[in-house]
RNA sequence: UGGGGCGUCGUCUAACGGUAGGACACCUGGUUUUGGUCCAGGUAGUUGGGGUUCGAUUCCCUACGCCCCAGCCA
């Protein structure tokens, strides 16, 4: 898939390891277990990369598993969601399709055999009275008045919470561990908890779920998996991930922890993702300015484009903040090879060609991708009254600036020659159109007589076109950190999103569909918002503008900014 | 402060005890009909203090800093 990195993460070197020590039977076996409890974001998309990227590279195999125990959190849109999302980013799972609820008969009869073993028992207490004699960071809890109930009293009761005799959060399943072991995870812990809900794939079939300690050690034990890997918060609960399964005597996976990816100027927490949807402050799930996988997806992003940004980022311990400049340098390096090209202005100021015949369309041709010339060629009409993007033009030019402005000459791109000789205002001032001249001779492009012209504009005929919105993102938040921050409403960006509802754009794109990627020649990568465009209203959504060199100059002399858009 | 982890350029990430390298970002210069791309070059880092060693990012000790854990969430 990928090009390889010339080293291994400390991972692969684990796996290398086992394979030396056939220690799985040189075996590679992972999964991807998502909650369905909310839609997958670029964090997973490292995730998924890791484990089905492991699998291929040592000739295993990742399974896809829905980790469904929490019937109250947990909806079928959401796995719908997950499995076209690692679909589309070019995975696939075969037909290891599971769910944890596959496997809730196999954890129910695993829990009786610990309560016959004496390993486990029903506990009466209420979640108030858990918490209170758990202790704390410092202080050993205390044992439960039923710790050292009979094997058949606790056999009877927990039948009974499985058939529902007992309301929600009356009793649980704990296993009899050590009430004061240093690790908080070890004071048993609860196996199961009463829960009269509907669950999205067994109904109303169980009154009673496991918690995920419980039940994702069994998950990977029965599915065969040799490396479980997990992100850091689960380091503590790898001892008890142990203690189940020897308790079990059963086969034993390899839990191993790698640190998630932290993006700047973003969340990656489902619950702060789900509050922004909920809240009403981004458009769904898979509004693009959302860190989401459907929402990179309808941004413009390629699947490609987050493989390799998965790789740069790279796989360790330590807690990361990545740039969101990776994120994006991912995607344009991927769309500056596949992306064709294509003129369209964005803040539209209409000139007027003086010398230029009335009603004459002059077809001109240009290159579709000079990163590939496969691409071919197409034909642009100029036309008596073209339009310019408002910020190609200055009245009094910064000194750097070689763009239009009046007496001075530019290119139009694969046209011809201007030079501006009026400039028309309204009564307010407000520059409402320019008139120019342009040099017959210059067709193309370049004059036979050589002359430099330090700039080149693009441009689009004001009768020959397409009309288009165009959406503009920026990050979603100001903070580099938002989740640090005290009030995370705070730190949002209420200029995330800028509309550009009158856009010209060459006809050319008549036939552009969604799932198509552009690039507006000097503006950046575009791409048919998949829900929102139409054939008969196009809406482009900008996936990412081109690195831009000038932005940084203009700022040097933003002391005087003069009727730049 | 109990337990579990982690400290390398601005940001990610490498380096059998042997020249601290790569990517992004940033800065120069070159090419250019996109102020894009591409090309060439540059700036910039081992948390501090001890110790072992001919030699320490790596091993040991110590200090400091950061993250996670007290859900019947995952």
């Amino acid at each position: 898939m990928e090009a390889e990195k010339p080293y291994k993460n400390f991972i692969q070197k684990i796996i290398d390891e086992d394979n030396l020590s056939g220690k799985f039977n040189k075996n590679v076996h992972t999964r991807f277990p998502p909650e369905p409890n909310g839609y997958l974001h670029i964090g997973h998309a490292k995730s998924i990369c890791l484990n089905f990227g492991l699998a291929h590279q040592y000739n295993g195999l990742c399974n896809l598993r829905f980790d469904d125990t929490n019937p109250i959190k947990e909806e079928d849109e959401y796995v719908k969601a997950i499995i076209e999302d690692v679909s589309w980013l070019g995975f696939d799972w075969g037909d290891r399709l599971f769910y944890a609820s596959d496997y809730f008969d196999q954890m129910y009869e695993f829990a009786v055999f610990l309560i016959q073993s004496k390993k486990a028992y029903v506990c009466d207490l209420s979640a108030d009275e858990v918490r209170a004699t758990r202790g704390n960071l410092k202080e050993a809890g205390t044992d439960s008045p039923f710790r050292e109930r009979t094997v058949d009293e606790s056999l009877l009761l927990f039948t009974q919470m499985k058939n529902g005799d007992f309301e929600d959060g009356s009793r649980t399943l704990r296993a009899k561990i050590d009430m004061s072991h240093p690790n908080l995870n070890m004071r048993d812990p609860v196996m199961y908890r009463i829960l009269k809900a509907n669950h999205h794939r067994t109904g109303d079939k169980w009154c009673i779920y496991p918690m995920y300690d419980w039940a994702h050690g069994l998950e990977d034990s029965l599915e065969g998996i040799t490396h479980s890997i997990c992100t850091l918060e689960f380091e503590d609960h790898r001892l008890l991930y142990d203690w189940y399964l020897n308790q079990l005597d059963t086969y034993h996976p390899q839990q191993i922890e790698f640190a998630r990816l932290n993006l700047n100027f973003t969340i990656m927490s489902k619950r702060w993702l789900k509050k922004l949807v909920d809240d009403g402050y981004v458009s769904g799930w898979d509004d693009p300015r959302m860190p989401t996988i459907s929402g990179l997806r309808r941004r413009g992003y390629t699947p490609e484009s987050i493989r390799n940004f998965a790789e740069k980022v790279g796989v360790a311990k330590r807690d990361n903040v990545v740039e969101m400049n990776l994120l994006e340098h991912s995607l344009r390096e991927d769309l500056n090879k596949k992306a064709n090209r294509v003129m369209g202005v964005i803040e539209p100021l209409k000139i007027v060609i003086t010398n230029f015949p009335e009603n004459e369309i002059d077809y001109l041709e240009a290159i579709n991708n000079p990163e590939d010339e496969s691409a071919g060629k197409r034909r642009i009409a100029f036309t008596k009254e073209i339009y310019i993007e408002r910020s190609d033009f200055m009245e009094e030019p910064f000194r750097k600036y070689f763009r239009l402005a009046p007496g001075r000459e530019v290119r139009l791109r694969y046209a011809f020659y201007i030079t501006c000789v009026d400039v028309i205002k309204n009564s307010k001032g407000q520059i409402i159109e320019l008139h120019c001249t342009y040099d017959p001779e210059t067709r193309g492009g370049s004059s036979p007589d050589g002359r430099k012209v330090k700039g080149t504009i693009h441009w689009v005929s004001s009768t020959e076109n397409i009309e288009a919105e165009v959406r503009l993102y920026d990050r979603l938040f100001l903070e580099p950190n938002p989740s640090k921050s005290d009030n995370i409403n705070d730190t949002l960006n209420i200029d995330s999103l800028v509309l550009k509802k009158t856009c010209f754009i060459e006809t050319e794109m008549k036939k552009a569909s969604v799932g198509e990627f552009y690039q507006f020649e000097r503006l950046g990568y575009f791409s048919l918002d998949n829900i929102d465009s139409s054939p008969e209203h196009f809406v482009f959504n900008r996936s990412v503008a081109l690195r831009d060199s000038w932005k940084k100059i203009e700022k040097g002399f933003q002391t005087s900014k003069i009727g730049c858009g």
